[in-house]
DNA sequence: TTGTAGGCGTTATCAG
DNA sequence: CTGATAACGCCTACAA
């Protein structure tokens, strides 16, 4: 943990010379150079990462804010993202917030320390505001459908499109009496799935159910009383919790009733490779996010997510 | 995102007198104070956190690692800490790592700036080396048994007695033949809680079964030739899968077979709360976190794992 | 009460 | 080929 003056001063060299030695710069000699080369390894020299930013007054750390209770699934998105930033020399920080003030100090934080860009989630239900001046000094993105924030990049796919994408799908695997499963949240992402839904099934003339995660029971009630052969749920945890509450009271998954996620992050698939689902784009979406820091503006929009065979949903 | 310098200038003031407004130190008039601090408002003024940390030689960010596939209940528990590294005036930012070199790399990345600190969760199946001078320039933990580092801080619960307790709480219900289900890994902790399992089988003159995630006809194979009445599962995630594998050919959970996981983790618990688990004493473990930071060495050990009843364990 | 100087570790530029 | 100097933004110490 020595400096590159300390360095010099060990090689008898002025810190410009060592400089020279640790980037392969012209105007040194092959034997100067091997030698401080030598030296620093022996004394296990690194750069501070710090004082260089400092200086070109731009840091290689992309923020990522979470909230903890979303961690499951952004995790993995964060991941993808996270592999590919490090390609373009960037590292991405993530740091989990509790309050929507929590979250705004947290980008107050990496804005003041010249931050290469933020990446949020941001708290679902309750809206937060950044400052004009942060937007303009650094690339803001949101993983969510976040409308209200002027010069805020949102990357997602069409979340309208997913909803009605995954109730075709069921709808052309014979299924009329389908149920979107959800949580209670003003969520744009999950009320946006809700409306591709009820698009699908008014197109087709069909009977629209909805309900929120709920106790075994009413989930039961509902599908007895509207003969529901179909169960759209909002993401693969949901999916599974509902798989789950059916199997408790000896429903089977799919020859009693299929069961539709959205997702396929690879954590949940490792978890449990059953569920037919909807795959989210995270490759995708980790391109569009870098090419938005590449300041290439993306050239087309987000792929949709696309249906997933697996064993939770069956033709009728 | 103007400097202290640009501040200075634009209140007509020195950076010295500045910086007495910004801190509230002594040797300044209260119009000074006012007029600078009313200018720095308005021009949304940040100190850079950065310029800072390299005065100090010491920054407040702690660096915490892991691998992208464990990320889902070390989340919970990184959160957990990163509230109270917070209330210590320190940030925690995840990387999430795919190789081991990967993680050694960011390892030396955040050792370079200076850190206050560094949070593993290093690779299972393959050990990590960490240099000696790093070990020495600041705090590193992990969190989990990470034999053979010398210097290297591990803060988490006795596993062996994680196992123990757990199967000692179902033979105390009843249970005589018990299954221990975890995974194919040399991951100590895994490999200690299974320690701690046949320990307490051998203590009570019980034969051990022992099988790692499979698919579902191995685990109803399994059961049947033991006449199984309670399955121990490494941790909640993998006690779903199997109470879903269960369910799945019509046996009920707790009613035919008991199933016990481990962690009773925030982010399990609001997607699944029916799995009767050993609470992970993650405030505990951040307690001891911070311990270390703040240079205290903690006077007692971890908080066991704790028995929590919920709906999955019955006794018989 | 206020201004000035120096240093943290790096890099870019200019002079030798 | 190599050395000296300034700059990034902040803070402490000392001088006025």
């Amino acid at each position: 943990m020595i400096s590159s003056l300390e360095l010099a001063r060990l090689c008898h060299v002025s810190q410009g010379t060592v400089d020279r030695a640790l980037h392969n710069r012209a105007g040194i000699s092959a034997r100067t150079r091997e030698r401080i080369l030598r030296v620093a390894t022996e004394h296990g020299y690194q750069a501070n990462p710090m004082a260089t930013e400092m200086m070109q007054g731009k840091s290689i750390i992309v923020g990522g804010l979470v909230h903890n209770l979303n961690s499951v699934f952004f995790m993995d998105l964060f991941h993808t993202i996270s592999q590919q930033l490090i390609a373009m020399g960037l590292r991405l920080h993530v740091c989990s917030y509790d309050t929507p003030q929590t979250c705004e100090q947290l980008v107050g934080d990496f804005a003041a320390r010249k931050s290469a860009g933020l990446i949020l989630v941001p708290p679902i239900d309750q809206p937060i505001s950044i400052s004009a001046p942060i937007l303009k000094s650094l690339p803001v993105i949101s993983l969510i459908h976040s409308p209200g924030i002027e010069g805020l990049h949102c990357v997602h796919p069409d979340e309208v499109q997913t909803g009605f994408d995954a109730t075709v799908g069921l709808i052309e695997r014979g299924h009329r009496q389908i149920l979107m499963l959800d949580y209670p949240s003003y969520s744009p992402a999950i009320l946006q799935r809700a409306q591709g839904y009820e698009q699908a099934m008014r197109k087709h003339c069909l009977h629209t159910v909805h309900m929120v995660k709920s106790d075994t029971q009413t989930l039961l009630d509902t599908i007895k009383s509207n003969n529901i052969t179909a169960v759209f749920c909002h993401n693969d945890w949901l999916a599974l919790e509902a798989i789950r509450q059916l199997n408790s009271q000896g429903i089977k998954v799919p020859d009693d009733m299929s069961v539709l996620g959205v997702d396929d992050s690879p954590t949940f698939t490792s978890l449990c490779d059953q569920v037919t689902t909807m795959h989210y784009p995270a490759d995708d979406i980790a391109k569009h996010v870098c090419a938005i820091f590449k300041d290439k503006p993306p050239k087309r929009g987000i792929k949709p997510c696309t249906w997933v065979n697996r064993q939770s949903v069956r033709s009728i």
